[in-house]
DNA sequence: TTATTGGTATATGTTTTAGTTATAGGTTAT
DNA sequence: ATAACCTATAACTAAAACATATACCAATAA
């Protein structure tokens, strides 16, 4: 009579499975103890504790070393698929230590997004392959609310001004200008350069209202003697933005990383205006009350590195 | 730092894996020291035990419970599965001490249940007559995870695409074509055929949504120019989709070995519209760490043999 | 505010168990 | 016969598992 489940998980120890491991890969009771670290005596005590508990001989004992009977196969192949999962657990702790698996959502800036963040993302897939990522790209009022909401784990940008910051922690890593473009061959590109005034008759797309971004636009306006445009869009998507420059005479204000690149693939063209409020510099964001899991701690190891590589160009 | 696996092998008890399994069940220390009938500071030490071996917190203490990190959530995992393993040892102990041969779960896709498996099992009755057989039909999504979970011994199905398939084997048999099906005298089944767009205005019948079957009806979908059907009900289980197609005027996607078994005895009819997609072949899942049993392997050796027989028709 | 409830952690003492050394005993091969 | 292999038992010790009693803490109900 096979005893109740409730005997094995009681009276059960590891030292028992390993013992039928030893035993099965050995053929003794002495080779086995000694594989395991234990003397033959506390082998042979083990094994007979096994066998109490089954009921049943598992092992025939021959002069020369022992034979598993058909439970003690039963047995044995139980052991065996249970030091492998063992094993396969550690395996997958060492794996989370190390930030090699787990979901980091990422949210970033456009200036970011388009400037250190991609060979981060890039060298992150190479070094930990099974990390999942997510981004998200917004304006940093956006971004520091859904960090704030749980939405995110990190966010490269910036604090809003009227952010109740003492839960957040901010790391500075990157400056961010902004540049002036249009579509190839508009108006305001040709040269000499446009009076900044009658820049103000072309509709500009902006990024919407409480952005830190949209504050030094309207700083760069005041010094250019009021100037106040006659239409304004607000967009914070990159791809509205092309496309209606692509399709209108309208201007946008862009971050210069971005500017540069749709510059450099004929998009779009830079307007020889200088926007000239800085911006203060955006970095790391990360919710000071959170832990960071292994996983985000890679994630910001990598995103360190990149931004202080592209510091450095 | 994840300690050796020495360490675990010497310090893990089979109480320290049966609280956890009831930690993760119960949510509080109180409920499960109960549970497996030992007292709350026994319990306490044992969990501290656990944190002290792996050198991490495992559960995140509340005044109201306690909560899995996701090192405890994947200690958890082991904890279940070595348990579920634990139980299917036991079985099989007592199966052979009935004098049967063992018992095996075998979990099978709808197209492997209409086609080589019903020989198989045919054939193995015959031959092992005191073998216990189980057969589950279920998508491969969930026939993977009960595998891993220890609750099935062998799959006949697809490893999932965004599965962890490192700890499973796997075996390519057969492929799987779909076909379109509803009931007889359906207008989609007149000649000449319909319209495929049309097709769209009728309730469709298909699996749930992660199965690997489904990714390629949608891409038929998109192939077909973005056609959509009005609605759509899930469900995996073919009696349902059967007396739901004999009902009503909905289609069904099933295998076609399931579609042409039903049109021959008269109770659906093809719809003439091929599903192009191919979907990957199906074949034989079994868990890499876990040597079979001599039941499995009587049933695999058929599987493959009758497979084989299916494949040169 | 103050109990009360529902939970976790610690201290202490006892029982159980795991493991040791020492020794006995049995087969086979030389 | 006698080494050379094994396994089994006994007696003892160190370690661990567990229970009881108690402290403590946070949320909730009175």
């Amino acid at each position: 009579m096979v005893p109740p489940l409730s005997i094995f998980r009681n009276r059960l120890r590891m030292r028992h499975v390993q013992l039928l491991q030893a035993l099965a890969e050995k053929g003794s009771l002495r080779a086995a103890s000694e594989m395991i670290g234990i003397t033959q005596p506390a082998a042979t005590k083990a094994l007979q504790e096994l066998e109490d508990m089954v009921g049943t001989p598992l092992f025939v004992r021959h002069p020369r070393g022992l034979e598993p009977t058909p439970y003690g196969a039963a047995f044995t192949r139980y052991a065996k698929t249970s030091l492998e999962d063992l094993r396969a657990l550690r395996s997958d702790l060492a794996a989370m230590e190390n930030g090699n698996v787990g979901r980091v959502r990422i949210g970033a800036i456009m200036a970011a997004a388009a400037g250190f963040l991609t060979p981060a993302i890039v060298s992150l897939s190479a070094s930990h392959p099974r990390l999942q990522l997510s981004v998200q790209v917004d304006t940093s009022d956006i971004l520091v609310r859904a960090l704030n909401d749980g939405l995110l784990d990190l966010v490269i940008g910036r604090i809003p001004t009227d952010w109740e910051s003492e839960h957040l922690s901010f790391q500075p890593l990157h400056n961010e200008h902004l540049m002036l473009v249009a579509r190839p061959n508009h108006p305001a590109c040709a040269s000499p350069p446009a009076e900044r005034r009658d820049l103000a008759d072309f509709p500009w797309i902006l990024q919407a209202s409480p952005s830190p971004m949209r504050q030094v636009i309207e700083k760069t306006f005041h010094e250019w003697g009021g100037v106040k445009p006659v239409a304004m869009i607000e967009t914070s998507s990159i791809l509205t933005t092309v496309s209606l420059l692509g399709e209108t005479d309208m201007v946008a204000v862009v971050p210069d990383v971005v500017g540069r690149y749709f510059a450099d693939i004929g998009a779009l063209a830079p307007v020889p205006a200088p926007i000239s409020g800085s911006l203060p510099n955006y970095g790391l964001i990360l919710r000071s009350s959170r832990e960071s899991t292994p996983a985000m701690a890679s994630v910001i190891e990598v995103i360190l590195r990149e931004a202080r590589a592209a510091a450095s160009d």
